[in-house]
DNA sequence: TCATGGAAAATATTCGAATATTCTCAGATC
DNA sequence: GATCTGAGAATATTCGAATATTTTCCATGA
């Protein structure tokens, strides 16, 4: 439930829109009907409008002029798709960190590691969902990982990227209880540190691709 | 001028704007007032204003929340990024293309090429400014370079990468005479065809890096 | 049974005005 | 002289109603 906002501006509702399709409150494909969202964020067709065009533009909704706008859809073939851009984007992005990164990123990289292996996993009252705070730890090591290639251009693909995954990762809870995540994540760090360009590269291949291998059952009904 | 429309649906005036942004109308780090946008367009603000949203998620113009929309800013710095990451990007768009590319992708590669190569560079009426027909032709033959890599993700990365370029390139209308533009892209197309990757990636590589020394002067004094 | 047409309902789009915010600049204060 | 203050102007944002479009669904005819 969305919280009461007496002044609804674009930003609000945008996040507070983005929050909810991430949580999987709006399901992938389905229609957005202005007057229920109107209703739920409490704001008139204008600011839902401007919300929902923003969020077109990150692509987690679909524009389709004059008939609306609806959650983008999901399917394995897209997964895919993306796991595959987001690893060739991200060894790039990696590459250039280790070649060009300074002690300040290399810092930077240590700080954010050492919070999320603080960060337990789950949440203690409910042990079947991941922690919001480990979703942000998380997403938070792997942007600071990048963050030495000194590209913002490329920095802003890679964080679109990541949007997009986190919308797959989000919507379909499931996880491999023998997966070793804690031990994937110091794997990329020590090569990392080592700048060992090549190691790093494949560790953090084969961890983005340990993950689409998790969701692909939940797709596989999905085409 | 832009023609005027009786209706003005935010799809039109989206186009209106991005084409003037394009031809230069208003300038880079210009403030966008929704007044004079209105007269313009023909619109009301509510349509100027969506067809803006969409504009900032393209990344042509930037929006400051409650203070307005602005064209983009060009600068030398942005410029050198922009290249390098188009240029890594378009390669691993291109070697996929190479890899994977079937016959009918080569047709239309060879298809766009001949457009490319018939459609002359400067319009007869108008010899400083390059023709309107010769920019559709060359941004459709590079476009149709990368589509044969089977990756809409990476497609669409790619042509963000390549409006932003554009916006570059038309700003700056200096080009240099001794240049030898369909040569460069006969040999991208000769060592595609040849499915010779390194020669087609390097090609592609110094095609990109001439622009962006072409362009250079020309953004000296903006930092 | 299936296709077609065309009201009626549902819905998206657009408008212009009402409101809220930011900017400007003259005057006051230190 | 420099900085603050606040009224007025300029501007952006938000609203709800008016308009246009799409969808639904039932009647009609092949």
């Amino acid at each position: 439930m969305p919280p009461e906002k007496a002044r609804a501006s674009t930003e609000v509702v945008h996040a507070l829109i983005r929050a909810d399709l991430l949580a999987g409150v709006h399901q992938p494909g389905e229609k957005l009907k202005f007057s229920p969202l109107c209703e739920r964020y409490g704001a008139s067709v204008s600011v839902i409008r401007e919300a929902l065009t923003h969020l077109a533009g990150e692509g987690l909704v679909i524009a389709e002029p004059r008939i609306g706008f609806r959650v983008r859809d999901v399917s394995l073939q897209d997964l895919k798709d993306l796991t595959a851009t987001r690893i060739d984007i991200e060894s790039l992005a990696l590459r250039y960190a280790i070649e060009r990164g300074d002690v300040e990123w290399e810092s930077r990289v240590v700080a954010a590691h050492h919070r999320l292996e603080r960060t337990p996993m789950v949440s203690a009252d409910d042990p079947a969902r991941i922690a919001e705070d480990w979703e942000s730890a998380h997403g938070c090591f792997h942007a600071t990982l990048l963050d030495g290639c000194g590209s913002p251009r490329l920095l802003d693909i890679a964080r679109g990227l990541r949007d997009a995954a986190e919308f797959y990762r989000r919507w379909s809870q499931t996880r491999d209880p023998d997966r070793d995540v804690a031990g994937e994540h110091k794997g990329i760090l020590e090569a990392t540190l080592a700048r060992d360009t090549d190691a790093a590269e494949a560790r953090l291949r084969a961890h983005y691709a340990r993950t689409v291998e998790i969701l692909e059952p939940a797709l596989r009904d999905k085409r």
